[in-house]
DNA sequence: CTCTCCCT
C-alpha cells in the first residue's frame, strides 16, 4: 500500500495533518509507504520528518526564465506594474503578460490604470487587452484570460496568487512580481484572523517566476532589490497550521482518539496558545469534558466537516426546530463572503439588488433570504445574474447543502422548518457562536470576550441599524476589525444557551465591565 | 465604508 501526498510545499492546513497522522500510522505498518512531492528544494525537512526518508530528485521540464530586479526599492508598486507593463508592451517581442497583485481592489485599480494609458496612447501601440483574474470574479469573466491572443495584440493577465497554483495561463512570457501577497494569520489572545499585505517568501516568487517559462524561455521582472530577495524575504511561506484558527483541527483529532495534542508531531507545531483556545472553545461548547475527552456532543459534533460553533449551531436546530433553516444558513456562512456580486462600474445595482434581499434580525437571516429565493427561482443561473448573486457561490452552497442534509441521519437530527419565525433561528446562531458575541455601548461595539473594540462590516445588513446585543460570525481585521455576518440576539437567549458560560449579571445594562465567568479549567487538564 | 487562496 502506498499513500501519495502531492503538492507539499504548499504546506496546506490537511497536508500538515496528514504528515502527522501518517508517520503515527507508518510505525504499526511496515508494509506502508509514504510518498512526499514536493515542488520545492527544501526536501531536508521533509526528509527529516519522516525519519530520514531517502530523496529523489526529478528535473523538471521548464524552459529558463532571466531574472531581473529593480535597483532601488519602488515606492508604488502599483504604478510600478503599469510602467511595467507598457514597458514591456512597447520594447519586447511577442508574448504575454502575467502581473501578481494581492487583491481584488488593486486588481482593479490597475486594469483602469493600464486601460486609461493605452486609450491616452491610443494608435500609437498595438492592441492591449487587460484582464483581471481572482477567485471572486464570475466564472464567465474569469474564462477570458483563456482567450487566445489575437495576431498583433498582447494580453496582460492581472492576478492573484490564484496564478500562481491554481490555474495555467498558456502563453505567458513576462511575468510582473511586485512580491507582496495577502496572508491570513491568527492571534489565539483575541481569537482574531488578519488579511494582511505581506513580502511573499522566496519560494513564492520562485513559483512565480516560474510561470513564465512554460511554453518558451521567458523573463521574470521583479519590482524589489536583489538584495531584498536574498536578505529581506523568508525561504518559505509559513505554514497554514501556525496560521489558522485550529477548532476543528482539535475536534477531528480528538475524535481520532489522538488525545494528547500538545505533544503530538507536528512537523511545525502550531502556537502553544492556538491549541490551547482551540480547547477552551471545545470545552465551551460542550464538545470536550473537563479532562479534555470528547463528549457525546463533541462525537456528534466531530461528524460533520465544518468548524464546531458551525457544527454546534447545527446540533442545537434540533431543540429550537429550524434544522432546515440552520442547514442553509451553515452551508451560506461555508462559502466565503462571495455570494453577493459587486462589481466596481455597477455599486450602485449591486447594492440595490443586495437591498431587496434585506429581512430583519440580520445577515444570516438574509443569506437564508437569498437562498430560499434561489430554490424557489430553480436554481436559476439567470436569476443569479439578475440579482447580482454569484452562481458559482449559490451553487458551492447547494453542494455544501446536500452534503450536510446527508449526515443529518448520522448525528440523528430531524430536518424540519420553523416556518419563518427568526427567533428559533437566532437562538441556534447563538447556541453555537455564543463566544461571539459583541455589545453596543457609548464607544461602539465591544466584544464581550476580550472588551475590544469591533466595527460591523460596512456589507452587513445591520451596519446602520446597531442593535445592543450582536452574535458575529467572524472577526476579521483587514483595514479596521471588521466582524463579518452579524445577528442581533437578545442577551437573555445567552442565559438560555450558555448557561455555563454567561451570569445574569454580566449582561445587565448597567455594568459594562463585567467579563464572562473565567472557564474553570485550565489547558493542562484538557491537553 | 469593504472583499488572499482553497473546498474537507
Amino acid at each position: 500500500c502506498v499513500i501519495i501526498i502531492d503538492e507539499a510545499h504548499e504546506r496546506t492546513l490537511h497536508t500538515d495533518i496528514l504528515f502527522g497522522l501518517i508517520k503515527d500510522i507508518a510505525r504499526f505498518r511496515s508494509d506502508l509507504k509514504v510518498l512526499v512531492a514536493s515542488a520545492t528544494l527544501d526536501t531536508e525537512r521533509f526528509s527529516c520528518f519522516f525519519d530520514d526518508a531517502p530523496v529523489f530528485r526529478i528535473p523538471g521540464r521548464r524552459f529558463p526564465v532571466d531574472i531581473f530586479y529593480t535597483k532601488a526599492p519602488e515606492a508604488d508598486y502599483l504604478e510600478a506594474c503599469v510602467v511595467s507593463v507598457l514597458q514591456i508592451h512597447v520594447t519586447q517581442p511577442p508574448g504575454d503578460i502575467l502581473v501578481f497583485l494581492t487583491g481584488q481592489e488593486e486588481i482593479e485599480a490597475c486594469c483602469e490604470l493600464l486601460q486609461e494609458r493605452c486609450r491616452r496612447l491610443g494608435s500609437k501601440i498595438a492592441e492591449l487587452l487587460v484582464l483581471p483574474i481572482y477567485a471572486n470574479l464570475p466564472s464567465d469573466m474569469q474564462a477570458k484570460i483563456f482567450n487566445p491572443t489575437p495576431p498583433g495584440a498582447r494580453k496582460v493577465v492581472v492576478a492573484t496568487n490564484i496564478a500562481e497554483t491554481s490555474l495555467t495561463i498558456d502563453g505567458i512570457i513576462y511575468v510582473i512580481d511586485p512580491g507582496f501577497c495577502k496572508q491570513k494569520s491568527y492571534n489565539a489572545r483575541t481569537g482574531m484572523e488578519s488579511l494582511i499585505v505581506t513580502p511573499c517568501s522566496r519560494a513564492s516568487a520562485n513559483q512565480r517566476a516560474g510561470r513564465a517559462g512554460r511554453v518558451a524561455a521567458g523573463k521574470c521582472f521583479r519590482l524589489y532589490t536583489a538584495w531584498a530577495y536574498k536578505h529581506e524575504m523568508e525561504e518559505t511561506t509559513v505554514p497554514e497550521i501556525q496560521r489558522t484558527n485550529l477548532g476543528n483541527v482539535v475536534l477531528l483529532l480528538k475524535s481520532l482518539g489522538i488525545n494528547d495534542l500538545i505533544h503530538f508531531d507536528f512537523m511545525d507545531p502550531p502556537p502553544h496558545e492556538t491549541l490551547v483556545l482551540a480547547l477552551e472553545q471545545l470545552y465551551a461548547l460542550g464538545a470536550l469534558n473537563h479532562l479534555g475527552e470528547l463528549t457525546k456532543l463533541g462525537r456528534r459534533m466531530a461528524e460533520l466537516p465544518v468548524d464546531p460553533m458551525l457544527s454546534k449551531m447545527i446540533l442545537a436546530s434540533e431543540q429550537y426546530k429550524c434544522s432546515e433553516e440552520v442547514l442553509t444558513i451553515a452551508a451560506m456562512l461555508s462559502v466565503n463572503n462571495s455570494i453577493f456580486y459587486r462589481p466596481k462600474d455597477k455599486v450602485v445595482h449591486a447594492d440595490n439588488a443586495r437591498m431587496n434581499f434585506v429581512v430583519p434580525g440580520g445577515d444570516h437571516l438574509v443569506l437564508l433570504n437569498v437562498y430560499n429565493q434561489w430554490v424557489e427561482s430553480g436554481y436559476s443561473t439567470q436569476w443569479c445574474y439578475e440579482n447580482f448573486i454569484q452562481f458559482r457561490s449559490m451553487r458551492r452552497a447547494r453542494d455544501v447543502r446536500d452534503q450536510l442534509e446527508g449526515l443529518m441521519d448520522r448525528i440523528e437530527v430531524e430536518v424540519v422548518s420553523c416556518q419563518g419565525d427568526s427567533v428559533p433561528v437566532r437562538k441556534a446562531v447563538t447556541a453555537g457562536y455564543f463566544y461571539h458575541t459583541a455589545r453596543l455601548s457609548k464607544g461602539g461595539y465591544k466584544t464581550v470576550k476580550h472588551q475590544q473594540t469591533v466595527y460591523v462590516h460596512p456589507n452587513s445588513s445591520l451596519f446602520e441599524e446597531q442593535p445592543r446585543w450582536l452574535i458575529y460570525h467572524e472577526l476579521v481585521f483587514t483595514t479596521k476589525e471588521f466582524m463579518r455576518q452579524v445577528i442581533e440576539i437578545e442577551s437573555g437567549w445567552l442565559l438560555e444557551v450558555a448557561p455555563h458560560y454567561y451570569k445574569s449579571k454580566e449582561l445587565e445594562d448597567s455594568s459594562s465591565k463585567k467579563m464572562p465567568r473565567k472557564q474553570g479549567k485550565t489547558k493542562e487538564e484538557l491537553g
